[in-house]
DNA sequence: TCCAGGTCTGAAAACGATTTCTTGCTTTTC
DNA sequence: GAAAAGCAAGAAATCGTTTTCAGACCTGGA
């Protein structure tokens, strides 16, 4: 049934470890390598991982842990992630967290107890994911997109702050005055960027611009409403920032889901680009055909997956090197219709 | 550092078959068992499963092969499959395959080699996705969404035919009469069950109504597109079919990146519901923001994976049955406006 | 001629669990 | 009271590799 090393060796007449041998790169003679060779292909025979693994305690698999796989920041950083495994013929081990501590927690733990080669992690908790376990037995780890708190591993993230203060920026330049806010959970790394780099540009702009008076309001406590990341909760945030006494006319959203959900609610009260702007941090697959247009900060999804398995790679590989932390840029791009609110 | 079942034992006081014994169910005195699990907790015991892989020849791990992990039907499908693997405490992992055959094989054969205790596969070629390998050493296989030529495994489906027609159908209700049709590859099950769907609707229509005879025109060549199953493809077949002498007012979409395709090429031309009806066979996740609105075909994409799951549980444990073929009923959702082309 | 230094090879010991086999005890049964 | 049966527990074999170790063989220099 499952032809063996050793079935290979007496097909072949050698020992053992000469087959082992030929298959990693020890030293044989050629003319033995190649008898081992015929009779390997002639007998089917694939390299049995499990018992590979036992013996090198270390597996030619990677684990990807995501905090939603129906995202497609998500999928699109994994597609980042295995593309670059491809290239050391790692592969890679999808596994959904849901947003959940308990069951990252439990993916870990499966991570250690299969010897995978390494792991990489976009955190479902800032300060409750924790990866000392995998630290302390010397497993390989690259955090992305989240920095999770007081962990020694290398990271990839996006420049948060950077991407949302152009992306403010950009919805006063388009005319919008009475500037919202839509961020993601307190405390999650992301969320709190994304919100600084919001209000830094309001900082800005008023500063630039002293007669913009009511520019500053877009700071005010109610203007600023911390949501959970998700459509449903964007749209619970839009419609009470649209029952302000004084409502917006643009809002900044810290992430795609909650723009789509903002989206939703703005349909629901009838209004629309370009009298009233949104601006979503992340990208919306099929945004063109979304009602009403919006301008979105495209961030570099594949990209980050794709440095932080080449990070992961060289520290298997046993590169001793200081810890990493690579800050991907993010990219804006503006609805094609110029008119702005007052239009 | 890693703690083994002889470290237990050795605190425990026993020997490591007994350890064993007390983890997998054998039979064990009560208070040696106690001995055993405090023992275990206090060393932070875990079995390691590399090893327990090589020993039984199996893991507890699945494989879940789908051909684009982009796509929101199948990581719905995804997740149906997580959610049933968690009762038994089988984990899972999911491989891209990129609907490339030569992708798809390589994670046939890691499954393989890693003694995976099953796999579920979403072909990406009707004809030459190839499992004989698995089934020859009788690795359990469920097929999902598509059913691949020639094999012997179980399958969960999508009622394809009986859903396209009723989505057809409704076309018809709706008043548009120049139908047309966006199918996917030649060669694929469920691009021709739809197809074949569509023409019996078409069919009965035309019958149960003889004074619409414009409505046959829908089976003519012209009026039906095979494209790729992608939004590029969709797009591109739209256009064509806007530009015939006479164009269509209504379009069947066999899936949902297709139909997306297909709005992109209708809002370039000018044209949105009602005038022009689109029917998306697949939900587009967050469809209502869509313009021009739309009705889809509401798959049961997670109730595939889930079903999926769990007769490949029954399979793996190891209940000899015949071979199952269950499918699942679709859902049709009619955009909410209800004025149709005349309107 | 002999020995040092190299390369190649096979035997055997890991890796950490499960499982068969055996042993020694206790309990039943006639 | 002795034979049969049942049960718990340990010793040891096993899964399929990799890798250490030691031996065999060859080459070249003194």
């Amino acid at each position: 049934m499952a032809t063996t090393i050793h079935d290979v060796a007496r097909a072949a007449g050698v020992s053992p470890a000469t087959v082992s041998r030929v298959f990693n790169g020890g030293r044989v003679t050629a003319e033995r390598a190649e008898r081992v060779r015929t009779a390997a292909t002639e007998l089917g025979f694939a390299p049995n991982r499990v018992a590979r693994s036992l013996r090198t305690q270390r597996a030619s698999v990677i684990g990807l842990l995501i905090p939603d796989i129906e995202n497609p920041f998500f999928t699109a950083m994994a597609r980042g992630v295995e593309d670059a495994a491809q290239q050391t013929n790692l592969s890679v081990v999808l596994c959904n967290t849901d947003e959940d501590v308990a069951k990252e927690r439990r993916y870990l733990e499966i991570a250690l107890a299969e010897q995978m080669a390494g792991v990489i992690v976009a955190a479902a908790s800032r300060s409750r994911t924790d990866l000392s376990a995998l630290e302390s037995r010397k497993m390989p780890v690259v955090a992305v997109d989240r920095r999770p708190r007081g962990s020694t591993v290398d990271v990839v993230l996006v420049d948060n702050a950077h991407g949302a203060e152009e992306a403010t920026w950009h919805l006063f330049e388009r005319g919008y005055r009475r500037l919202a806010c839509l961020t993601g959970p307190e405390g999650a790394s992301t969320s709190e960027e994304r919100l600084a780099g919001y209000r830094t540009a309001v900082r800005d702009f008023v500063r630039e611009n002293p007669t913009e008076t009511r520019a500053a309001e877009a700071l005010r406590e109610e203007r600023i409403r911390y949501a959970d990341f998700r459509v449903e909760g964007g749209h619970r945030a839009m419609r009470e920032l649209l029952a302000l006494p004084e409502p917006p006319d643009a809002v900044f959203a810290a992430n795609n889901l909650m723009a789509v959900g903002a989206l939703q609610a703005l349909a629901e009260a009838g209004l629309a680009a370009p009298g009233f702007g949104v601006l979503s941090f992340g990208e919306i697959p099929w945004a063109p055909l979304v009602r009403p247009s919006l301008s979105t900060v495209r961030l570099p999804s594949y990209d980050l997956g794709f440095t932080a398995a080449t990070l992961l790679q060289e520290r298997i590989s046993g590169g001793e090197r200081p810890l990493q932390t690579v800050v991907l840029r993010t990219e804006l791009h503006a609805r094609e219709s110029t008119a702005g609110p007052g239009a």
